[in-house]
DNA sequence: TTTTAGCACTCTAGCCTTTAGAGTGCTAAT
DNA sequence: ATTAGCACTCTAAAGGCTAGAGTGCTAAAA
């Protein structure tokens, strides 16, 4: 599997390129009429017969044209579309929804998944800025209808949580603004986690508070990330490698139930160092449920205080060039957006 | 289209509940052999002929078995399924599931979808508890690492928004919970609704911070529907006659798009004075989506104070008791837990 | 009057066969 | 090194055939 020469990497992005757009297998005249190519088909086989041996292309049988393997679309993402940036005017009008949405931190989330849905045609995600050790930064009591208190949890990160405290008796809204105000005070800016909830200056009341704040925050700061944003699970039906395959189905599942979620991101980007684009493809022979598909994936916010992850999911074959710049582009949108409302 | 007679009334039941099955067209033998009928293959003949006549069953072709037809479908709904109950052991499942996320409103909305989805399997969604006409209940202002201030607004009924609000200069976080303060105090209650917002009691700031409020509870006012929870969509995909068809595409589509879902939502449940539980079969004329589809809808919580809608999506061919029951046990259990907690 | 056995008829889904044509690999000429 | 030419391969689409599930009708039985 040596280097390829010039003339091969550009037969085998164009085959990649055609059959992204046609969902057929190549033949070489089918490259030499539609991209009109200085070269004869005879040629153009000879070159696919180098990158089938290579094991960039591959044929459904002996005499069909040829698709990429997986190799052929990790050899064309790592080398060949690495540094593609997303058009100007696309970005400038990306910038603008985000401008208008200016205010509202959810609306980033559902925009930035609805447009990286849009632009590549397939499913997205993105999950909310979340902190693996949020310290507290405001605790809220409010009195309900019944005996009960909804409890109001701001974290650093921005982060808001509400849990529901069921109370033995009636307690008035302003003993509840007391205590948590007294709370806030003392322990604003920390991480109580799990252990060491008891403080002798706390009443009753209060400590049974600080313990459900600490279990609250544990939990939070156990999960991998935030709220998830979806769209586009209906785009990846239009494609007709999924056309009523279980495939498919399996796939959006993947999305759809949280603990699978949180485990293919935390073996992803959350575990890589750079801030980069990742390329999944074809579940690299640990998700057995994303065979068929490709993932791109990246990590935005600021790290330590909060981040959060966006990407899209969409069959293998996938608009890379597209998918990846949108991706980045986004990413660092939002990113620029949420580390300026951070909260600390 | 007059009455139907008892025992066509129970031919009707079986031929729907062996197509929902099946998904196959039923013939009269099939039906006199699975259910072992006192009677023969010819008298079930001449019934189903009867009901095709009265417009309740179809023939795909003439030499078919028999497909209920959206009348067929809607007869059964409004007589004969309308009282069952889901069984008690799943109710009590249900319940414990309930109790053990009893503190975590979020959570009880991604339950009551997951619940909808898989007791059916079908598509399932619920959308938050939501006010048409929410007051203010308390107001939190936290400053940001930039200059610009993170915004916390809880209304009655519990809903909780937050906005960002880009500050001139920046504001201590003292100036801040003072300027919360007083607004909350000054407000808390009403219903802040554009117009009439200005006060010589207040700072410039707060003036601005005011208004922000106001915009932000019209807008709120102005939505159908809280946050939407969905689940199960890759069920409906599972379904043979959405195997691959710009059908089921179509049908999620519409559960994806919150303008479209809030327009089913509001021309049915949201129109219908009585709380029971509404089916739609076919899209009923309107909803050219839905076509071959069917959606159990109903609406829980408070009139008044607040109140969301919860229900599922299928194909025609769905189970509708099951459905419909567990559509109204968990509207009756959401109800429940939702107005106890309710804030006011 | 209602039910049922019997029967001729209909229509599809599945299977086979055939065929057009897109694409290949090889060889020999350029 | 490239390309024209050609025999070969394989699929997908089209047509033809058949088994069998299901019907509607009629006339006998209950």
């Amino acid at each position: 599997m040596g280097e390829l020469s010039e003339r091969q990497k550009f037969i085998l992005t164009l085959v990649i390129h055609e059959y992204v757009r046609s969902a057929q297998p190549v033949g070489s005249q089918t490259l030499v009429d539609r991209y009109a190519l200085d070269m004869s088909s005879a040629t153009v086989r000879n070159e696919m017969v180098a990158l089938t041996e290579a094991g960039y292309l591959r044929q459904p049988h002996t005499s069909a044209g040829r698709i990429p393997t997986e190799e052929g679309y990790r050899y064309f993402v790592s080398r060949m579309v690495r540094q593609s940036e997303l058009p100007a005017p696309i970005q400038r009008t990306i910038s603008h929804q985000f401008y208008q949405t200016r205010h509202d931190i959810e609306e980033w989330m559902r925009l930035a998944a609805s447009v990286l849905a849009h632009q590549s045609r397939v499913a997205s995600l993105v999950t909310a800025p979340h902190s693996e050790q949020a310290r507290l930064k405001h605790l809220e009591l409010i009195s309900t209808r019944g005996r009960q208190v909804l409890m109001v949890l701001v974290l650093t990160g921005g982060e808001i949580h509400q849990q529901i405290l069921a109370l033995p008796e009636p307690i008035s809204q302003d003993k509840l603004t007391e205590a948590a105000n007294h709370i806030t005070q003392l322990y604003q800016g920390q991480d109580i986690n799990g252990t060491n909830v008891s403080n002798s200056n706390l009443s009753a009341f209060e400590q049974v508070v600080l313990g459900l704040v600490s279990g609250l925050m544990g939990q939070s700061n156990a999960l991998v990330a935030g709220e998830v944003y979806l769209d586009g699970l209906t785009n990846v039906l239009a494609e007709p490698e999924f056309a009523g395959s279980e495939e498919a189905r399996r796939a959006l599942h993947l999305l759809e139930e949280r603990s699978l979620l949180e485990d293919l991101l935390s073996r992803t980007v959350l575990r890589s160092p750079a801030s980069g684009v990742q390329v999944l493809i074809g579940g690299e022979g640990t998700w057995d449920d994303l065979r068929q598909c490709s993932v791109v994936l990246a990590r935005y916010g600021t790290p330590g205080l909060a981040t959060g992850t966006l990407g899209v999911l969409g069959p293998m074959r996938m608009p890379y060039g597209r998918a990846i710049s949108t991706v980045r582009f986004v990413a660092n949108l939002l990113s620029d957006l949420v580390t300026e409302t951070m909260v600390e």
